[in-house]
DNA sequence: GATATCAGGTAACGCGTGTTACCCGAGAGC
DNA sequence: GCTCTCGGGTAACACGCGTTACCTGATATC
């Protein structure tokens, strides 16, 4: 790397003015007058040059980075889940059409606590997005209070963070009535990681809340928890069929409903008949499963975008209009269910 | 945000010495001698005071930004690409150890060619990754010519680029050759994007390899391209069903030959009975699918992390050991082939 | 004719850090 | 006693840019 980039110092002498005015032109300062002319020999300047602004220079002046962080926790999921790549992608979008970069970094669940203070002490980032926040993780807290600009992705138990969220508990409700509606009254629920407290108001809420209004009891010996993948989604179906299964299924993600499906189907069981199933997602594979799955599509790439919209109006306002916003997911029926003439 | 960060100053004025003396014993100077005790007061005024040098002001005097440049080519197909999600985490994973952190940009395929002067020109990165690159994609080279430290995932027709890849023809040549050691003479191919020129040294061509050396001909009417998804694997398949049908399958990846089987499925055909069918990949679905998918493990991991390891010594060195490294992919039978006893 | 206004532009400061060249005092060597 | 070394530390420059305050000459205003 040899090659010597040019500075703004570069394009004024090749312009035949000072640097200030180099800065008010790229920059399209208003409050100064610059004549069309110099303008242009500005530009041409800069141009032939193929001057590019040095990142570092400018955002030690202005404070600005023109870049957002993004933490994604359990990444190690990254694989089976979803929703974590649709997420980056979408998010990258938005960001890159706002002038914004992306900073990734990814942590492990039960890892050390992610540390923030490096890249929030350092000035790396001008605001944060938390992928799947930790509820238990207070240092989050602390930047939220300290009013450092943070969007996240996921519940968080704190009254002033922004934040971008899925109605999970009424999609499962719906997504277990629609079983209980068909005539299924034995559904086991196998959930994609283990069950912690805050899963009463997610998926697992909505699956116990539709079987208490349809009055069926809740069988401890049908529920099982998995890690997001299909293998464990086998594993846990396996453990269920070993005695007096259910004759239906309702799974935490639709990774985790593959692997049942496979232990169900190896069992010599049949799907729908003998045991029905839905999932949660809406993976673009799931259409293509043996059955169809019955599913729930979470607008991902929607609430990622939204997200996106979130952070840049916060960096730019330091608030945001409507900081906590809950997406719908809509129910999807296909083959795995048995409803009627699917 | 109204905290203000403390600077080196105000952490040399708390431990009583000069700013340089700060900044010997925090980046650990070994030329200058500094003695124990004040390196003991020095440390404990940057941790009382939670210093933490500002990234803009040290790579502006330094030149270096400690971040790494990943630029996703395609990156639409996250959804339904394993590589791209594996490959964005454990690169993220590793460059994290090493001590840079990943800045995302995304590219989408058939976009206007990706700039790299905006990234590079403004020294925001150290080094640059390239997920699959664009064969034709010129600014790459010249960035490679002017000797930029680059790192590529995928093949790219440069003779200096450092570049990890898969020997992917070699791979579809055993996956082929296992369905006609299998007693399948008549085998189609749907590939997971439009064919190039230079998928002839890919999977395509393994395919093509493999039937050439059994004697058998390529019936142009049992090969299809898709798109990556398992919606475009599902239309291919249903398209090669319409008219005398071949007896096994090879598809470009597992998502396609979800959707193949969904097809073939769907037509009352039985896996493998009637068709046998392989992958390509080794998503961690593979094995859950019903029937379970013979296909192609890729080290999708393990190649991160040495085209992470390679970006790395990239930067440090001017120059790495090895520059292209070529990793081999394994068949991993399943149900879905045919072969006897699986 | 004196003054105010304004277009067009520039000198100079500051952002926070790494690093080079330099300084000072104390002991060593003769 | 004088110079030499050397441990321990500092003043000052440079990195490249945004921005404030200021300057100059020409025209408008009274």
């Amino acid at each position: 790397m040899s090659q010597r980039r040019p500075t703004s110092l570069e394009v004024a002498r090749r312009a035949g003015v000072s640097r200030t005015t180099v800065s008010f032109v790229l920059n399209d300062v208003q409050t100064s007058k610059i004549s069309a002319a110099t303008r242009e020999r500005v530009l041409k300047a800069a141009s032939e040059l193929g001057y590019v602004p040095d990142a570092a220079a400018r955002s030690l002046v202005s404070g600005k980075t023109g870049t957002i962080g993004l933490v994604v926790s359990r990444a190690e999921h990254i694989r089976v889940d979803a929703f974590i790549p649709q997420t980056i992608y979408s998010l990258s979008r938005i960001c890159m059409q706002g002038g914004y970069r992306l900073l990734i970094e990814t942590a492990e669940e039960g890892g050390s606590a992610y540390n923030y203070d490096q890249l929030v002490g350092a000035k790396a980032i001008d605001g944060l997005v938390v992928l799947n926040p930790d509820p238990a993780d207070h240092r989050l807290g602390d930047l939220i209070d300290r009013g450092f600009p943070a969007a996240l992705i996921g519940a968080y138990p704190h009254p002033d963070a922004a934040a971008v969220s899925v109605d999970s508990a009424s999609a499962m409700d719906r997504a277990t009535t629609h079983l209980v509606e068909n005539g299924h009254h034995r559904i086991g629920f196998i959930h994609y990681r283990q069950m912690t407290r805050l899963d009463e108001g997610g998926r697992f809420g909505g699956y116990r809340a539709a079987l208490e209004r349809a009055g069926l009891p809740l069988q401890e010996r049908w529920v099982r928890s998995g890690d997001y993948s299909a293998a464990s989604g086998y594993e846990a179906m396996r453990s269920i069929l070993e005695d007096d299964p259910p004759d239906a299924i309702v799974a935490g993600n639709d990774t985790i409903a593959l692997g049942a499906i496979a232990a169900i189907t190896e069992s010599g069981r049949r799907i729908p008949e003998d045991i029905a199933i839905v999932g949660f997602d809406d993976i673009p594979q799931a259409r293509f499963m043996n059955p169809p799955l019955t599913t729930v599509n979470v607008p991902a790439a929607e609430m990622a975008e939204t997200c996106g919209q979130v952070i840049m109006e916060l960096i730019r306002n330091g608030r945001v209009g409507q900081p906590k916003r809950v997406f719908q997911a809509e129910l999807v029926v296909r083959a795995s269910s048995g409803a009627p003439g699917v």
